[in-house]
DNA sequence: ATAGTTATATAACATATGTTATAAATAGGA
DNA sequence: TCCTATTTATAACATATGTTATATAACTAT
């Protein structure tokens, strides 16, 4: 009886995805969606209820490929420089993401806490300390700094404050994983 | 002949200034200011060209603040903590400022290097080069692993995504000046 | 084939913003 | 006191956004 969906919510999704990555997530609206996917704005809130569904349902799919990306493969041994690496990579590669990940109130109340007690993180944490015959907690303080440094790194990437040089980066990063490794 | 000028320039900037600090700089707008000052949206266009001008001068304002802000004294011996410290706090404490000067498109073009070369900071680079005796490049590394590390942290801090502890941040920033020294 | 359900287009309403046109108010010199 | 330059208030225009009302079109069970 009722007319088949053209417009699904996954391609709602992805649409959204791609503009917020291409222009930002200040650009995201229900008229830049329905151009993008060729529709009117009826079909883009007969999905979703609103605006901030939309957003908060991107919001989560952008998190899933952030983790994807920051767990990729990297040719370094040191599995936590590995991590950092490519999270100074996506602030650089991918700022739009990261403006909107980490920049944009949604992140709020997202605490470091519970971001270090993500399961795919504990697992890494577990090597980490293992490899590096380090406690828990010294893991842990190891990890919080190295985090904090490409944090910053990616950050300024982000907000074009300064150019990507990977070897700079590099050396940052090991050098405050010496640091933290006292 | 004229009427005296009621709404001056330093009124105008001087409420943009607060509402973007309390608000954050999304909510900076002729009518935001107009009302603040208790006057029609007029005399604000009539002092500026734009709210485009008025944002370029406020961003100018807050930027001296934020530069006082983080040359204030603090009672760590290391200048270099100081200026990590001051810099975290400003982050906490004026998060809202923090994103208005580091995460709106207006720092753009800001390059690291351009900062680096800032009259006041050259001060204290020679001063820090001097006193932990090493040359100016090895100066200059161990400033820029603080100023990430002090931005991660800043960064973090502004957007919710950790709770503030200053002995924290001391003990990583301490850490960072420590692998930065070997 | 037709009817009823429902996805979509069109268009409107409401709000927020930047900007500008017009008129009123004001202050000091003639 | 009145005139004139200029500041301000009022109001409008233009655009962008979220959201909703109405009508049209499309599909499938009968």
């Amino acid at each position: 009886m009722p007319p088949k969906v053209k417009v699904t919510k996954e391609m709602i999704l992805k649409a959204a995805f791609v503009i917020i990555r291409e222009y930002g997530h200040e650009h995201l609206s229900v008229r830049s969606i329905a151009e993008r996917l060729g529709c009117s704005t009826q079909p883009v809130l007969y999905s979703f209820r609103s605006i901030d569904e939309i957003r908060e349902a991107v919001y989560e799919l952008t998190d899933n490929y952030h983790t994807k990306f920051i767990l990729s493969e990297g040719k370094e041994d040191n599995p936590l420089l590995v991590l950092g690496l490519n999270y100074v990579r996506f602030g650089h590669d991918e700022r739009n993401l990261f403006r909107f990940l980490f920049q944009s109130d949604k992140f709020a109340g997202k605490d470091m806490n519970s971001l270090l007690s993500d399961p795919q993180l504990s697992e890494v944490m577990k090597v980490v300390s293992d490899e590096l015959k380090v406690n828990k907690a010294k893991a842990r303080s190891i990890f919080l700094s190295l985090f904090v440094a490409a944090h910053g790194l990616a950050s300024l990437l982000a907000n074009n404050a300064m150019a990507y040089d990977r070897q700079q980066c590099k050396k940052i990063l090991e050098s405050v994983f010496t640091g933290a490794m006292i």
